[in-house]
DNA sequence: GTTTCACTTGACCGCATGGTCAAGTTGGAA
DNA sequence: TTCCAACTTGACCATGCGGTCAAGTGAAAC
């Protein structure tokens, strides 16, 4: 971006509070919604008083964007496993590996992704009609060339790529139920059965092995 | 429960203004979250000065558990057409349909439970203790004998239950995304090649049909 | 050493919101 | 007709919140 020069050990102050703002936002605004949490809460959980986070994020609103926008770019990256894949065992499954496990190591950003989409998307409204809408139609052209290809079933790409969304998302934004049913947080051994098992579903579900 | 008696046409004013209220509410919520909604906001969707709605529910709180009930129930219904079914395919097949009617039918309910378990469920964490689980231990039987039968493949039963809930849920949560990449709302024959797709994936995934 | 400027922080403000209250109004029992 | 309890409602209050501000502090440039 436009990083103003700055000396080094401003600079690493700067980014580590940065950092130390949006861990702490992310997971505010994800047990407590936008307009459940507080700057206050937030500036507590940060070991920080809160008008240093409004030095750093001008308004709760600036914050919340960026932690929306935090998220949204990490699940980017995971399409990366999607493209370079021979066909749809390899693409597929590796893209639900990957989601799987940003779910288990980002449940807070998924949560507040999810109660952002749920609102009606007020702040990343464009990022839905642009870098979503040129990614799913991306992937959906792919999987089309695969089952032209003969290489899986003829389903509808979209209700595909919305399974796979809803499934991997659920065992971050619903962790709570899932850990309520399971008497317990998910073990090593349980995520991997998860995984084992949506892969087993939706693979055998198009057709593949 | 303890209904008091009360002459008739006061009872269905106190219904009427009750169901008006829920039915605000439950908008309202879903869209702005708990903390995000304001008594004001519904009484004005519910055509009611504010004052009346602290008349038939004390805190925005009450208010905010009876709608989290009324979708809670709409499921539990949904439940029936798992029982009495001979296999997987007809059982699964259509509790799919169900809970995908549901989420065209009540879409702000469906929000509301969603944000709710995302938060931890402070209000209704001992219906997923004893209700829900009660619940799902009874269905997963169900589909263990399937397996044991020969029915289906054999798949991990929870698994299973949460890619069921994800999948048919997002169609509600996340509306408003799939709206946007569907550049409109869902018309009829949307929803039905949405159920037929999820019926498809999920029912070939666990070897039926 | 001096100056400068990014950064820190406690105290403060205006406003919106959940909730209250007391004065009504209405429907129905006697 | 009388009376009571259910219901309605505008005005009001206390509180908590996002955001501001002005007085600091300390590291780097000269």
């Amino acid at each position: 971006m436009d990083e103003p020069n700055r000396p080094p050990r401003r600079q690493a102050i700067r980014q580590a509070n940065e950092a130390l703002i949006l861990s702490a936002a992310e997971k505010v605004f994800a047990e407590a919604g936008f307009g459940g949490a507080t700057m206050q809460v937030i500036a507590d959980l940060a070991g920080l008083p809160k008008a240093n986070l409004h030095y750093y994020f001008p308004t709760k609103e600036s914050l919340y964007r960026s932690v929306v926008k935090t998220i949204f770019h990490i699940w980017l990256e995971a399409a990366e496993t999607f493209d370079a894949a021979p066909g749809p065992a390899e693409g597929i499954g590796a893209y639900i590996d990957a989601k799987m496990d940003i779910s288990r190591r980002h449940p807070h950003g998924s949560k507040v992704w999810a109660t952002e989409v749920m609102h009606g998307a007020p702040v990343i409204q464009d990022y839905l009609e642009t870098t979503l809408r040129d990614w799913t139609e991306g992937r959906a052209r792919v999987i089309r060339r695969w089952i032209a290809e003969g290489k899986m079933a003829p389903v509808d790409p979209y209700h595909l790529l919305y399974m796979l969304w809803a499934t991997t998302q659920h065992y971050a934004d619903f962790s709570h139920q899932i850990e309520t049913l399971n008497g317990g947080p998910l073990s090593d051994a349980d995520w991997q059965a998860a995984k084992a098992s949506v892969k087993g579903i939706v693979l055998r579900g198009i057709g593949v092995v």
